[in-house]
Parts: C-alpha cells; structure tokens; sequence
DNA sequence: GTCTATAATATGATAGAC
DNA sequence: GTCTATCATATTATAGAC
C-alpha cells in the first residue's frame, strides 16, 4: 500500500512538473492541473493544503531531489573529470527530453508577484549545481576561479540552448550544446581566450 | 501634434514591455497594465482592441524594429568585425540594461494556450540576429558553416546568461558574458575544440 | 481618447457528502 | 482521498457618457 501510494506521488509530481513546464507558473491554471493529473481540484487541495503555490515548491523541490541524485551524485563519482562531465552531459539530456522540455528554474522564476516566491529555492539549485559542477573543473586542474567560471558557462549554455531551441521550435541547438559540455568544463584552453 | 502622439507611444511601447518582462504574459494582468501604463482599461481596448494578445504583439513588433535598428543595423556598419562585434555587446548590454531585465523572447515563448500565439514573430527574431551575426562571423574569415554556429553560440550565451543573472539575482554572469561576446563571434579557435 | 460602470467568464479556494 | 456543488474574487471585455 505505502509502495503504491508512492509510486502515485511520484507520477503525480512527474505530470504537475509537465505542466508547469509547458504552461508556466500562471499559464497553469488549477483546471489545466486538474486535467493533467486527473484529479478534481478538492483532491488537489487535499493534498496541497495551500494550493498551486505549494505545488510549484513541492515541484522544485522533487527536481532539486532529481538533480542531486542524477546529476549531482555522477559529479562526485570514481572516474575522471572527463567522464563525470560526460555522463553529466548525458543526464542533462534526459532531463529536458533532448531539449524538448523547457527548465523549471526559468519558467517558475517569472510570476504575477513582484518578489518571486520560488527565488530562493530556484537559487538554491543554481547553486549547487555551481558548486558540483567547479568541483570537476578543479579536478580536471582548473584553479578555483577559472572552475567557477567554467561551471557558470555550462550552465548558462544549458539555459540559452533551452531557451533558443523553443524559441526556434528545433532542438537542434541543444543537441549541439549538449556535446560542447565536457570541453567547456574540463578542457584545457588557449591563454588569450 | 503628431510628434506629441509619437512620443506617447513609444512611451506607452516601453511601459508594456516592462510589464511584460516583468511578470510573463500570464502574469501580466490588464489591472497591472493599466497600472503601470496610466491607461484605464477602456482606454487600452481603443488602443489595441484584440487585447492583451495584440498588446503582445505589438510589443514583440516594436522590439524586434528596436533590435533591427540598434543591433542589427551597426552589425552590417563599415567596420571591422571585432569593432561591430564589440559594438553589438554594447548594445546587448543596454537593451537588457546590463542584465537585469529579462528577454521578452523567452517570457512571451511561454503562454497557457498550447500553440503560443507568438511563436512565429519570436522564431523569426531570432533568425534575424542569427543571419546577422553570422555575416560578422564570415567577414571575420569564418566558413558559413562555423559562421552560424558562433551565431548561435552568442545567442545562448545571452540568453542563458540572462535566465542565470535572474535565477541568481545576479547580474554578474550577464556581465562576464556580455565581455565574451566579441570573441565568441571573431576570435580563431583552435582545431580541437 | 479617456473615463465610470458593468457584464461574462475564469480562477483560486472551500463546504460537505461519500 | 475523492468527489459534486458552490463561493468570492480576479480577469477579460464592453456599453455608453464625456
């Protein structure tokens, strides 16, 4: 029973995630989550007493879960840099479907509101998947500054890709970034770039 | 009179692109515009009698006419690439004030209705800047090929630089990226990476 | 062109039965 | 835990005066 129950949570904040994704934190409405879910807006209360606000935590909090399981933990594995940066790389694609899906952080970090009520925990997972990813730079014999640098990169890279491969209706550019994240980490560069 | 009409406009143009990197399309309610334009809602639907959607519009219209003429226009300048290049960063910089707004090309790429109503004129923008860019790439001595790639890498970096600044509060990354932009375009790589 | 007043609908949220 | 029915408010939109 406990295992059943769990599994519904669990596709239950899969589906509220998609929605959130597709539509937006206001683009959501509690009709559209309702039809996604296939539960009646009571049920949605029951379980969310304080309504699509806490759903959008409990969201972010479930990917931030995600992220230090399957993307986090792979960072700080026994292999080479190269390798953790590429199985990195990998996992960033299932994430976003291949750069189908758009990112939570972008999409919940826009609101009716005039201070976001998810910044900080939006911030949060920036940045600790900042840290994690400087961490294999310096690995890799980055000094702590350019690590940070590198790191910021990448993720700035997974952002923009995101954004122009919707923009553009073609995941294309993802697909390319996504190829581009070990190099950007872990590869030596010319000085004067 | 004429001229005095103008200038309103653009005003009223500018006051609802604010709101709408602001708060999203969704988030962007008529109260809110009407708030932040001056205008009662009467007075809106004179303007734009479709709505919120033709206040979108409009607003996309005037910015892709502003990128045009501020970034597209000085990227085709007598010039050397470098110089052009440089001059596009600059204004980068001051079309999204140094990184503390937010790009109307993503926040209006997400909406409640499955097709996004926008989707044409932001996958249009975009292609404008990208051919742009990529003319630069090529003066610079870059093959079509590698010249469209460097325009879509200085695409993402903008736009990923953008949901990061925001995700963070923190125009930092915007401004680091914003440096990188020149070289992105016009500086020789080596063959590895 | 702008406004007050108001309508029609959508939305977030709850009461209370089962 | 889930539902039907309902409420209060917000939201889009319009009528009609000035």
């Amino acid at each position: 029973m406990a295992a059943t129950k769990k599994i519904e949570d669990e596709e239950l904040m899969r589906r509220l995630a998609l929605v959130f994704q597709s539509h937006g934190y206001e683009g959501a409405s509690l009709a559209t989550i309702s039809q996604a879910t296939g539960l009646k807006k009571p049920s949605l209360y029951h379980r969310f007493p304080r309504g699509k606000e806490q759903m959008a935590e409990e969201v972010l909090r479930h990917a931030g879960e995600w992220i230090d399981r399957n993307l986090l933990d792979p960072l700080r594995a026994p292999a080479s840099p190269r390798q953790r940066a590429e199985l990195f790389a990998t996992r960033i694609g299932s994430l976003y479907h291949r750069g189908k899906d758009s990112c939570l952080l972008n999409l919940l970090s826009v609101t009716k509101s005039e201070d976001n009520p998810f910044a900080g925990m939006i911030h949060e997972t920036f940045r600790r998947l900042s840290r994690s990813l400087s961490q294999v730079a310096r690995d890799a014999g980055a000094d702590p500054k350019d690590a940070r640098l590198r790191a910021e990169e990448v993720l700035i890279a997974i952002q923009g890709a995101l954004v122009l491969s919707r923009g553009i209706g073609s995941t294309a550019p993802f697909r390319r970034m996504q190829k581009k994240i070990p190099d950007l980490l872990v590869a030596s560069r010319r000085e004067d770039r």
